[in-house]
DNA sequence: GACATTTTTTGACGCTTCGTCATATTATTG
DNA sequence: CAATAATATGACGAAGCGTCAAAAAATGTC
């Protein structure tokens, strides 16, 4: 006996899809272009059935945003596994993050549009405690990190109690960066380095600060970015360049 | 003879009345409430003149983000002004930021909405560039210290080619704690600290990583706190203190 | 298999809001 | 004061969200 009847695969199965045209569309044609009754149409079910799963169009892109996170975790737990340095695996989050952030763009617009609170006010109750648990796991596949680091002794005892501190730094690091990348300011006019070569040199200088070992003064940074990024996220590279 | 006519003048006035409504109406009731009919209504012109002057509701709130930047660039002049080490002043900035949006949280919102792309395509070309100048104005400002430091020796000269990367790093550690901590996201059920003491810690520890002088090491990070605020933005601290 | 009951789907409809434009109003000029 | 130019108005069309009564499909009962 299946712990799902057939019946609830199905609805399973729809809700795939149903978020599959969605994303396509959104791919396709941005934000502005994604409708419900396009949606409707693209799936060949009525609004109706759309909104029998999906409280709200927001609701629909917030249930995207769960699976870009989703991913992401995937991607945050590769970068755990990494056989090095508690530092180089902390490393290998932030770049696993700037690697998917720059292959799906659009994804990472979504997580800004449903951070905002408007948008967030229209989504279901439901799907921001989804939302909220799925953040939670992520951020604690980082802290585990720092904790593993203050461990064994490649960072020292007193931050113990900035764990999350140092967490959150990098988050917001990379968040901010990846956001400000994302909004149309001409970086490059203004005179800025690539945005991801800012965010690995800041991320460097950042956790220099905290004498987490082994310092970045003691390493080529460039050949551990690659090194990190050939060993455990190959296939993001390759598609990468193609996209290019 | 006056370089505006008296047409001009109350075409201004007008706009100033315009946005201060929509200020308004976004401080009561937020973003969803606010509409182009209302803010016609408030100001008791039709929305035909409201359309004279801006081209669309997102032209309408880019504007208002401009008025922002706008406070914020008279903030970071302030910092920048500080009789202090060029790493204070560099951090008086930072410190004025974060008051700032402590103090306008919709104002951070606006600016967050304004950045999306899907709204951005509706602004109209002319209050894009406005914008545009008013980012390179705010960035120029925090670079220039940035340099000071590099020549009168307090940050190593061979961090010259670096003096933009520094200030994103800044600037993404800020703008992303800033929005992590408006998102709902609910960071203190989360383990974390209070994000302006996050962003404060964090921010020293990242100067360090530079070694930008003085080391947060030999100062007492949380007088300096104290210091700067007091000594710059005590109206500001008035301010949310009553709001508390 | 026929009928009753429950569940699911449908799409027309009501409502809100944006942005436009023909018309009305006001200002300016000769 | 009439003619012309500039500006303001608000009714209107279009687009999109979300609802709900009615239709269709699925399930259960004999």
């Amino acid at each position: 006996m299946p712990t799902l009847t057939r019946k609830q695969r199905e609805i399973r199965e729809r809700e795939e899809l149903i978020l599959s045209a969605a994303q396509s569309l959104l791919h396709q044609h941005g934000y502005n272009h994604l409708t419900m009754d396009r949606v409707a149409e693209t799936v060949e079910y009525s609004k109706g059935t759309i909104y029998n799963h999906f409280a709200s169009k927001e609701d629909l892109i917030c249930s995207l945003c769960c699976r870009s996170i989703s991913s992401l975790i995937d991607i945050f737990e590769r970068a755990y596994q990494y056989p090095g340095t508690t530092r180089e695996r902390y490393c290998a989050i932030g770049i696993g993050y700037s690697l998917y952030h720059q292959l799906h763009p659009m994804d990472t617009q979504n997580i800004q549009t449903i951070r905002n609170n408007a948008v967030r006010e229209k989504v279901s109750e439901y799907r921001l405690s989804e939302m909220e648990s799925l953040e939670q796991k992520i951020t604690r596949i980082a802290s585990s990190i720092v904790q593993e680091a203050i461990d064994c002794g490649e960072l020292n005892k007193k931050h113990q109690s900035n764990v999350n501190t140092i967490v959150f730094g990098g988050w917001a690091l990379h968040y901010g960066a990846l956001l400000l990348n994302q909004s149309d300011i001409p970086l490059q006019e203004m005179g800025f380095n690539p945005v991801v070569d800012m965010v690995w040199q800041n991320t460097n200088i950042f956790l220099d600060g905290y004498q987490w070992l082994p310092l970045s003064t003691d390493t080529d940074t460039n050949a551990l970015f690659e090194k990190i990024s050939s060993a455990l996220f190959d296939d993001e590279i390759k598609l990468l360049k193609q996209a290019v």
